[in-house]
DNA sequence: CCAAACGTTCTG
DNA sequence: CAGAACGTTTGG
């Protein structure tokens, strides 16, 4: 599957190549060792929500479409600046605090990765009654599978085995962990406080913060320019850099180049559809 | 402490 | 109004 990527026949250059260290452009990379500054690497362990929205239409087992979630993530996109945008599927480490991932997500919390974190907090018991083999928690959540950038994510988090609902014929998770709004799905502060994580700051005060434009945005980590992982190093931004403090125009955020009030009115889900405990 | 980048303010 | 510059926050 290493090489099978290949998105069609697109001019893979930049951004595939830094998958495979044989970069030959420039791989600039400053004394932090940020090459062209791929994002910030929270980011990179970020999962793209169609990850997790993948699976649903798969029926039962989300084994089937290894490609199509592959295509999926490859949505339609104009190219216009100088890169094509590749779906550089993110890599999803579970290392992650609950702020982080709060954050991630514009204050919301893919309850995915709310399980992720609770299933680190020693939880997994709770959250998979039925103690559903879901070997995540143990080998690649820490040493990681460290980074499966450009590999396929759906093996490491996110897919069938890792996030097994819809699996076994039902939501695996205890809803009552999850507070589900129109603008998401949050973690219930008594699963925090479960979790030992109630230190973190509650969704209420997030969203509040958010609300308020308080708080400093995060990228969604989603959208095309946000999965760019490189800088045109062409646009005002990337050459102004020094003194613009600006990531470059063609990674800026979606979410981010809009108002803050409506970012938040944005449900990540976009039907709501993949959130349905009972069925 | 430093780099990266978001938000705000300034300027053309 | 768009872009540049600055101030500040955030994460390593």
């Amino acid at each position: 599957m290493s090489s099978g990527l290949s998105e069609g026949g697109r001019t893979e250059d930049l951004e595939q190549s830094s998958c495979k260290q044989e970069s030959p452009i420039t791989e600039r990379r400053n004394r932090s060792g940020i090459i062209s500054e791929p994002l910030s690497k929270s980011l990179k362990k970020s999962r793209t929500l169609s990850q997790y929205t993948a699976v649903p239409s798969a029926t039962t087992n989300g084994h089937t479409d290894s490609s199509a979630a592959k295509s999926h993530t490859a949505k339609s996109q104009p190219p216009p600046p100088p890169q094509p945008t590749v779906s550089a599927l993110t890599a999803a480490k579970l290392d992650r605090t609950l702020e982080q991932v709060l954050e991630g997500q514009n204050g919301l919390l893919h309850f995915a990765q709310a399980a992720a974190l609770l299933k680190r907090a020693g939880m997994e018991h709770m959250l998979l009654p039925g103690g559903m083999g879901v070997g995540v928690g143990g080998g690649d959540a820490g040493s990681g599978a460290s980074d499966l950038e450009g590999t396929s994510v759906t093996d490491a988090v996110g897919g069938p085995v890792d996030f097994p609902y819809g699996v076994g014929g039902g939501f695996p998770f205890n809803p009552g962990l999850f507070i589900m709004t129109p603008a998401g799905v949050f973690l219930a502060d008594s699963a925090l406080h479960m979790a030992g994580l109630a230190e973190y700051p509650a969704q209420s005060e997030l969203a509040s913060a958010i609300n308020s434009g308080k708080k400093k945005r995060k990228r969604c980590g989603m959208c095309p320019p946000c999965r760019r992982r490189i800088n045109c190093e062409q646009c005002s931004s990337c050459r102004n850099r020094k003194t613009g403090h600006q990531i470059c125009k063609f990674r800026k955020c979606e979410e981010l180049k809009k108002k803050p009030s409506t970012a938040l009115e944005k449900v990540m889900l976009p039907t709501g559809a993949a959130f349905r405990w009972f069925q």
